[in-house]
RNA sequence: GGCGCGGUGGCAGAGUGGUUAUGCAGCGGAUUGCAAAUCCGUGUACACCGGUUCGACUCCGGUCCGUGCCUCCA
């Protein structure tokens, strides 16, 4: 059996897993904040997480994944206003779409996919333990977090406290202890949402969300915790800090999460993906053109800590991949699958979830598969199978795919009839209207093939 | 300014102290009336300059370029 490997940013260091407890492997990724559509960067944390747990899940046997969902936060509330939606609509509707989104790029729903509005009272136990243990002071209705009480800070970020206050931009708030402090939980307005807490009616900071939510799911300390690079500092600095200090393991972040992982950024076309370059590709709306599976692979074409540049040609290329594959499957189709991961593949994935290496292993097979005997046809559609249900790829029928199973095509007909046509001007010699004929076919996006067994066809673009 | 990451053949993208993945595109061939699909063959690339070494794309130092975070952000 293959040996995990991660690169865990807590050490800067790829190292082997291994879990607190083999038999329930607990992760978890910071989700989404639901109050717009989730871009193509959104897709590459979910589909990367989903990958993890998939192969988590091929090697042991009980995987607990949790992500959350974000559904209070000052951005809704500011979507809330803007829009005069209600923010319970907002949050509903946009975390229906993004798991919509996701299962487009199949992206399993998480084991646990916790609310944050549903953790509050958890959220203010952590809190009051942080005040109790002398990490956190009440000031004009906030509750703030004293970093310089936390010894560790910075353990995730390799950043030393004085290095962030050199690097401060913001204005520092009077009722700060020191420039570093960050809200736990802070006063809301009457037409702001709020729960009633011993600082009065307010809200949960960003950061207490996820470490609250972590100890209601998953215990301390678990296994993995994973998210966007651009988390790693504030955002994962500050759980562990509110974690670990609400616990008293004052010097030992790996108390909180042993192992982190944080994927790279999505570019588009080589530029930075930003509002204000209008360059942000929804999920919601590249599923429109394109299939989910081709997405997710295209997602995984990079390695997931490398950036990913997102363009027209890396779509192109793999779906040419993809079809491809499913053409070795199609070729297999009366072969009956012998199911097995081949190592090449599994040691791949294994090694810090490379996923080129791995597909370039699945390409090697398939390519196998031409000049392969009965017994070894049987392996070369098992490996395929089964490492595309690791992947997340290649569980399709592959004439589906590929187009050719149109029969209930609306002009089936029209096609069959012109195949006929041409079929008949090709045994009297008349090259040019069966030429003629393939063309219109063509522009009927119907590609056609002349095989041994007769003319068939399929459905292109 | 601080911390970090990266520069690989036309493109995408792994990897390794010495046998130089993989895909796409290209080129040549087989097959085909022509196509399509498939198959076979074909490319010694690793930013630059030093150093270590029997040997470096891979290790060390420097240079240039690009890029992420330090503020909401996957």
């Amino acid at each position: 059996m293959a040996k995990l490997k991660l690169h865990n940013t807590l050490h800067s260091k790829k190292e082997d897993f291994t879990p607190i407890n083999p038999n329930d492997v607990r992760v978890y990724a910071c989700g989404p904040t639901v109050y717009n559509y989730a871009h193509i960067g959104n897709g590459r944390m979910a589909v990367v997480c989903d990958l993890l747990a998939r192969i988590l899940k091929e090697l042991y046997p009980k995987v607990t994944y949790v992500s959350n969902i974000t559904d209070i936060d000052d951005k809704i509330i500011a979507a809330a206003k803007e829009t005069g939606e209600p923010i319970d609509s907002i949050t509903n509707k946009y975390t229906d779409i993004y798991n919509e989104d996701m299962a487009a790029l199949g992206v399993a729903i998480p084991d646990i996919q916790p609310r944050a509005t549903q953790h509050i009272p958890d959220m203010i136990k952590q809190i009051e333990a942080l005040i109790e243990k002398g990490h956190a002071y009440a000031a004009e209705g906030h509750v703030l977090y004293n970093v310089p009480s936390y010894e560790a800070y910075g353990a995730l970020s390799g950043r030393s406290r004085d290095e962030q206050i050199a690097g401060a931009r913001v204005d520092v708030a009077p009722y700060k202890k020191d420039p570093a402090d960050f809200v736990l939980w802070k006063p809301s307005t009457d037409d702001q949402p709020g729960w009633d807490s011993s600082w009065g009616r307010g809200r949960p900071g960003w950061h207490i969300e996820c470490s609250a939510m972590t100890e209601a799911t998953l215990g301390f300390p678990f296994d993995i915790h994973a998210g966007g690079s651009d988390l790693k500092f504030p955002h994962h600095e500050n759980e562990i800090a509110q974690a670990c200090g609400a616990h008293g393991h004052e010097n030992a972040p790996e108390e909180y999460a042993r192992v982190w992982v944080h994927n790279g950024f999505v570019v588009v076309e080589d530029e930075k993906m930003s509002k204000s370059i209008g360059n942000v590709q929804l999920v919601h709306d590249l599923i429109k053109d394109h299939k989910g599976e081709v997405l997710r692979l295209a997602l995984l074409s990079a390695h997931y800590r490398q950036p990913l540049n997102w363009t027209a040609n890396l779509i192109e290329q793999t779906q040419n991949t993809l079809d491809r594959l499913y053409r070795t499957l199609k070729d297999l189709k009366d072969v009956e699958a012998e199911k097995n991961i081949p190592a090449s593949v599994m040691d791949a994935l294994c090694d810090d979830m490379n996923t080129p290496a791995a597909l370039a292993a699945l390409i090697e097979i398939a390519g196998n598969a031409a000049k392969a005997d009965e017994s070894e046809k049987k392996k070369i559609k098992g490996a395929l199978l089964s490492s595309g249900a690791v992947i997340g790829i290649l569980q399709e029928d592959p004439d589906k795919w590929l187009g050719y199973d149109s029969a209930s095509s609306e002009d089936a007909e029209e096609i069959e009839s012109l195949i006929a046509q041409r079929k008949e001007a090709r045994e009297n010699k008349d090259f040019a209207k069966a030429d003629e004929i393939r063309n219109k076919l063509h522009s009927m996006k119907i590609e056609i093939e002349d095989t041994a067994e007769g003319t068939i066809w399929r459905k292109i673009g």
